[in-house]
DNA sequence: CAAAAAATCAGAACGTGTTCTAAGTTTCTC
DNA sequence: GAGAAACTTAGAACACGTTCTGATTTTTTG
């Protein structure tokens, strides 16, 4: 069944996972610390130069171990709604669950993702990755305008960049330990509601309230220190 | 006038501006590549182990370069506008303007400021400037709500967080080169006027929806290919 | 089976941020 | 002015990501 690769290719394929996984295994282990590539080759059973040969950077890696990780799209598949404001913010707690049950793992992620900046190897996921999730995005902010929820006279691009906004930024002062994994997941979800209520209609701004009163709450002993050393950056 | 400090500390404080203007240098020269601690030595002319000395890290020593570079509060005191609303524009254009008016310049910077990672010294500015500038948009919004543009149920501090996360995950897509310098200001502007007008009274939308139209028409020619890129990472 | 192609390998090498040591120089203190 | 304290200095050193070389092994091709 998976003869119809050559053996030479099966071989890269079979080293390509132990690279991947002993990557994954030494982040869960030693939690950021030595997550070197001699220590990453050693582990993986290959040469220092094998993980560039088919990765071409330490950066790619981290990557793969991230995509590996994740199966969010076939959850959300399975993803059961009343209607689609709703559909929005249950998406969204599906993929920060991913970070705040496991946040040690994730953030050191961010973190070596973040810190090895090549100048071709840009963004924070792969090219088919993102055009993927980004389709799911859209879909669901396009069927909340549909459904009457959102005023038409807002290009859904511009609401969409700004959700992304939103996520990235907490991203980012989360993986710089700004922000704390308990609030993170309201915190970005009040965001993406107080865009998408910018933007609805009266009965679309009626659903959104109660999405906001319970991110609200799960905020309501948001420490102020915390949101000083945010990254408010002027 | 100056003598109240001892001749070693006078001293000092000459080394560690000679030290910040070598790094302004050589980012505006280099532009990126050859920002390296033994070449800023070199440039201003002294040790590899004076930087670490005066500042501790290449990360603070880039750190000082940008808050060298910008007098935003004191320009921000001269601003005058018509309304609190508008005043909160101006000032994110303000802001906003250092960037795109020097674009190759402060990319190099705010890379620089992610890719080194330390694990104390973390933080994308000084905690002083932090909470200056975090105090100014605090009192803007404030006065936001005060003048009746916003409701009163919402929370100031969970606004400006929205509002936080709007402006790094702006900024790191601008780094990382997702994102185009022309398009950077009026995004995160407009990203400003959704949360703001999700939080709004029916007066306050009114007058956001003049500064939406205003983003919205140098949005007008966004291509989608930008935003694929962007980082939406769900 | 033999030649060619492809990949891995060990290992050295480069430039990087950072730390450390041992000497030298300057300033402060009495 | 003499001694103590503070800093800088040159230089080596460490671990890191990355690249390169030359030899070796494995698979494909004819």
């Amino acid at each position: 069944m998976a003869d119809d690769l050559g053996k030479r290719e099966l071989a890269k394929a079979e080293r390509r996972t132990r690279i991947v996984q002993a990557a994954r295994n030494l982040i869960r282990e030693t939690g950021d610390t030595d997550l070197s590539m001699r220590m990453l080759a050693q582990r993986a059973e290959v040469s220092l130069s094998t993980p560039y040969n088919l990765f071409g950077s330490k950066r790619a890696v981290v990557l793969a171990v991230l995509e590996d990780e994740r199966d969010f799209v076939k959850r959300f598949r399975r993803l059961k709604t009343s209607n689609s404001i709703q559909r929005i913010f249950a998406a969204h707690e599906l993929a920060f669950s991913y970070y705040t049950q496991d946040p040690e793992f994730y953030r050191t992620l961010w973190r070596a993702l973040l810190s090895t900046t090549s100048e071709d190897d840009m963004g924070l996921a792969t090219p088919e990755r993102l055009a993927q999730t980004r389709a799911i995005w859209r879909d669901m902010v396009i069927a909340a305008a549909k459904d009457g929820y959102l005023r038409d006279d807002q290009p859904v691009d511009l609401i969409l960049q700004a959700m992304a906004h939103i996520t990235g930024g907490a991203l980012l002062s989360w993986a710089m330990g700004s922000q704390s994994t308990e609030h993170l997941t309201p915190s970005v979800g009040l965001g993406y509601a107080f865009c998408l209520a910018g933007t609805a209609t009266d009965t679309g701004r009626d659903l959104l309230k109660t999405s906001i009163e319970t991110y609200q709450k799960s905020l309501a002993n948001f420490a102020p220190n915390e949101l000083i050393r945010s990254s408010q950056t002027l």
